[in-house]
DNA sequence: TGTACATCAGTGAACGCGCGTTCACTGATGTAC
DNA sequence: TGTACATCAGTGAACGCGCGTTCACTGATGTAC
């Protein structure tokens, strides 16, 4: 009758009916038996019945709480954008500069890795994530250039003219924000570096090799710092 | 009899005999087949039965060449380790600085996504690689620090004293390489910086933002080459 | 407060599927004398 | 050159498995009067 509490509404609203809530706990249930299952195999082994099995009800049982496997899924995909557009909100508007705000990157990385590869692990040929999720990651990137933005440009990312210029004629993603392209190279060298120091390390690729992955990672953040 | 020609000899040797060489032409052919496929549905897709069905033999057939499902995965990976380790190896022996080695990594990763992504992908869980993988790894390593103790250090990626002192105590991946602590800071300031593009791009987060990411790697590549 | 009805969570059986893998076998190819 | 034997690629049937998903159903919970 009332609005349907809708995805992801584990967290519990107002004025719900017992129903109602004991619907968000077997839901929460479900996904959290599925991110235990992430975990333990990747995306690839979630399996319904399992899940169920867990839970100590049939598989069938799952139906009335996800339409498909793939919907959960990508229901998990969505709460994993989610949380880090969460954390990064919230960490720019706590006046984070930007070693906060790879202090956030990198905690949301390492508290779960299965998390950060479901969203930037190798994608599944042929998926392609529903749109909602495409403007979770543009939020992403917009707290990302607010933090840019107000750290300023006192230790630039180089650029050349010409690539300046072309930053500056292709802001599509930057759209509605007045950053200048200084800011915007600036945000594209944080993004990648942070992510290619926490995605070999989180696949392991530096393990045996000696070195502290963290120092390496606080290294190159301290590149993109006014006040190293 | 003779020494079997064992893994990965498509190359063909010299005195083969017909059955030996017939042996590695179907070899390759199970091969191509299951890269074809890992292109189409990702490595988590390949099945035996449909390279089988493909070539037009049973599915049994195909334990002939090799002893199961994860052997030929393995294999798979070890093959593109190796590829990407002579890919380096030739680059570096011809006098390449880095910008040549980024471009080499650069069209390696473009020229086939799935390959990038089964060596620097999302780790399956519980899965280890076997040593010799880890030989080839160092080999890739080896390389990277070659060109970058020739390329010196005009071009340094600046690093605190007390990272630099880290560096130089844990350099167990470049054992036996002379380099100094500012080129192998170099050599991971490259190293991660290269694959932070790369991996975002070809995951396709780079997609409806608007600019070109091959103009984001050369300048990344620039901020730490000489003659800028 | 009690009765009649609607909602809906969960079950159990069943479907069809494709998977990896084993096994005993056939028949062609190569080798030894 | 021909015969006897060994090697080995490939087949077809079969095993057991777990998967996602459907369907008709039971029984408990909530709602209306």
């Amino acid at each position: 009758m009332a609005a349907n509490a809708g995805a992801g509404a584990e967290a519990g609203a107002d004025v719900t009916s017992p129903r109602e809530r004991y619907r968000a706990q077997v839901r929460s249930d479900i996904k959290a038996r599925a991110w235990d299952q992430i975990a333990r195999s990747g995306a690839t082994g979630l399996s319904l019945n399992a899940i169920a099995k867990e839970l100590g009800m049939s598989g069938p049982a799952l139906y009335r709480y996800f339409g498909s496997r793939d919907e959960l899924i990508t229901e998990l995909i969505r709460d994993a954008y989610r949380s880090l557009a969460d954390t990064f909100r919230a960490a720019a508007e706590s006046g984070a500069g930007l070693e906060g705000l790879a202090r956030a990157l990198r905690r949301w990385a390492l508290d779960d890795p299965q998390r950060y590869f479901l969203v930037y692990g190798t994608p599944v040929p042929g998926y392609h994530a529903p749109d909602d999720i495409t403007t979770i990651a543009r939020e992403i990137m917009a707290a990302l250039l607010d933090v840019c933005a107000s750290a300023g440009l006192e230790a630039p990312a180089p650029a050349s003219a010409s690539f300046t210029a072309h930053l500056s004629q292709h802001r599509q993603w930057a759209a509605g924000h007045p950053a200048p392209p200084g800011v915007l190279r600036k945000a594209l060298a944080f993004w990648t570096r942070m992510h290619g120091v926490l995605s070999l390390e989180l696949a392991g690729h530096f393990t045996g090799m000696g070195f502290d992955p963290e120092r390496l990672f606080d290294a190159e953040v301290a590149e993109l710092t006014p006040g190293r």
